[in-house]
DNA sequence: ATGTCATATGAATTCATGTTCATATGTTCA
DNA sequence: TGAACATATGAACATGAATTCATATGACAT
């Protein structure tokens, strides 16, 4: 018995069913795919890009981080937590300052695989 | 004599003024930023993620793509528009039949360093 | 305790974007 | 030429998200 609550949303014919079925099969699991957009979601807005960029240089506390980018602490601490929420960056209190660093060896990588693809 | 047209948005005092002159140095030009954020972006929706990973397994005409997704044609179509001006897919023509690929190979790289920070 | 400074956060606003709907384009076949 | 099918596209709509503004929290100094 199988699963019937999905809507049948396409308005197409199958044209070559042998290959969907194949892919089908391949396909990894909605949820991981899921994730990962959502990690990449992350990547793709220029101010987060600039706060792990700058973050991988140094450690740095928020409001350098807002000078830097001359933007407003406030919209850096909410960039901040976005960027903590996915585990990419941590942070350590020093009296009233906040500092952040990244927190995952991957992204440098993944700026790199990224930066392939622009240079053509 | 400096650029005096940008707004000093932020709020905040220079914490350490040696730490943001050495990573200001060090970052690369806004404009590679952001075109590194719009690639990302991309990569960043779970529709678009489905559709490279499927055509990682195999060329698909929009039809079938449309069928394995579940989801419109018209739907397909957009999302198809975005990856190929992203440079991330090309398409040929077979008669009515319209087949799309992956035109690039870094895809399945950057996949999988996503896929080494979502497995911890 | 109180004032000051660094940071965090909630609400409101504004802007970007994914999907849908209707329709246009382009190809094949009768 | 006209019907049928695959795909593309523009406009409208709805949702999500980034920034701002006001304010709260937390730490230090006096």
């Amino acid at each position: 018995m199988e699963k019937r609550d999905e809507l049948d949303r396409c308005d197409c014919t199958v044209i070559h069913e042998h290959v969907v079925n194949a892919v089908k099969m391949k396909m990894p699991p909605e949820e991981d795919l899921y994730d990962l957009a959502e990690l990449f979601k992350v990547f793709g807005d220029s101010t987060r890009i600039r706060i792990l960029w700058a973050l991988s240089e140094s450690e740095m506390c928020v409001c350098d981080i807002a000078v830097l980018l001359n933007m407003t602490q406030s919209a850096i601490s909410h960039q901040l937590r976005v960027l903590k929420q996915a585990k990419l960056v941590k942070n350590r209190r020093d009296g009233k300052v906040v500092f952040y660093s990244l927190d995952d060896d991957h992204v440098e990588h993944i700026f790199e695989e990224g930066l392939v693809h622009i240079n053509e």
